[in-house]
DNA sequence: AAATTAAGTGTACAGGTGTTGACTTAAATC
DNA sequence: GATTTAAGTCAACACCTGTACACTTAATTT
């Protein structure tokens, strides 16, 4: 990570082991247990590799994990700005945006459902990792909402609040979702039909609020 | 539990050791680790007590999980429903209310933690159980609010999604009080402050939507 | 007072755990 | 082509794990 000495760079080309050993417990997480509770031989086993092969990659699970957990919020904040960067916020972007999200969840399925664990029952480290993560994205959409015509007479600290609310409750339906089955598609239109009323009421509610009780 | 078949109740006064071996697992999820992965011997040293005598009080570990768990909500429940039957709400309720419950969260860190662990990381079996108990919780709150004089023109299923978004939430905010350290009134009393906000928003918010948007 | 039962202890075993060190081998660099 | 280095294997260790079995002991029932 950190040497390039040389002046060219060596890769080391044929050993995907590191890849198998990540895919390896990601795999174990979602059929098993939480990370937290996985076996080091039991990685290896499954990424069909020798136990000491192991220290060739990684010092211990923990650092498995912190890369993991890297590697899930390096293409999960990829698609949450191409989905932010699209154009101002309409009626018709809620639904959309949604449609995106839980259209990502459902394809990461692995790497959300490690992170749901993690979140809750992993090592202080890690949890505080997830949960930077997650402040970051509350203040993102924060600033997005500023921009929000119909926003823009909220100050900057009921617009947090506001994010916070969004971002706590779509986290909450992203964990409900995990737990339907696959191909549970009713399901998970339900929860998506869920998840864009509740957000409705989010935004048009707070012009109400603020014009009403500014006290 | 099922047994009583004497006339008189013989009562094993010397042997608290089953209160000793749950206490010591509640004890050890909180300053360690998911319940998930205590070992019953870690529990059973914990408890005072050699680790076969684990086994004169419950079958397995996870017998001794859906114990605590029962432990958790029953006492919980408690609590909600001596909130729920105060006077009909109004303005002052809401604060009330959350004041009381997260009064309760602080005084019961360990259940709370237990079960926050739980959800996400547990066996299908435990996860089922807490989400039952929460959905439980949900209908009764959707129940509550439709004799809110301010929702009485909102029908059934928006209730109840309103009472999702409630319950997710408040649940949220729990976890966030629980990451917090035990001493932390100021970081306590803010997330009091965001709770009270939001579920505010959410209050106030649906009388808007509902009067503009019927379609 | 005798008998029964609940609740504790100690020993033992087979298996899983993380980590060590010395060895092999294939690839990348020189 | 020789050498260095990255990435794999194998054997061994000390320890922790759940559980079976036989034993003790105190309390409750009879």
């Amino acid at each position: 990570m950190t040497k390039e000495t040389t002046s060219r760079a060596r890769k080391p080309k044929r050993g995907q082991t590191r890849e198998a050993l990540m895919a390896a417990a990601l795999d174990l997480v979602v059929k098993k247990a939480p990370f937290s509770s996985l076996s080091l031989r039991e990685v290896t086993k499954r990424a069909g590799v020798v136990p000491t092969a192991f220290y060739r990659h990684f010092p211990d699970m923990s650092a498995l994990g912190l890369t993991l957990l890297d590697e899930s919020f390096r293409t999960l904040r990829h698609m949450m700005r191409q989905v932010r960067q699209e154009e101002l916020p309409n009626e018709r972007m809620l639904r959309g945006s949604l449609e995106v999200y839980f259209n990502y969840v459902r394809n990461n399925r692995a790497h959300f459902l490690f992170v749901s664990k993690e979140l809750a029952g992993g090592t202080p480290t890690m949890r505080n990792a997830i949960r930077r993560e997650i402040r970051m994205f509350t203040n993102e959409l924060a600033m997005d909402m500023a921009r929000f015509p119909f926003l823009n007479h909220v100050n900057a600290e009921d617009l947090q609040m506001m994010a916070g609310l969004v971002v706590n409750n779509v986290t909450a339906l992203t964990q409900e979702m995990l737990e339907l089955e696959e191909d549970d598609e009713f399901g998970q239109n339900q929860v998506l039909g869920t998840a864009e009323k509740q957000l409705r009421l989010i935004y048009f509610g707070v012009g109400f609020w603020k014009s009403k009780a500014d006290q």
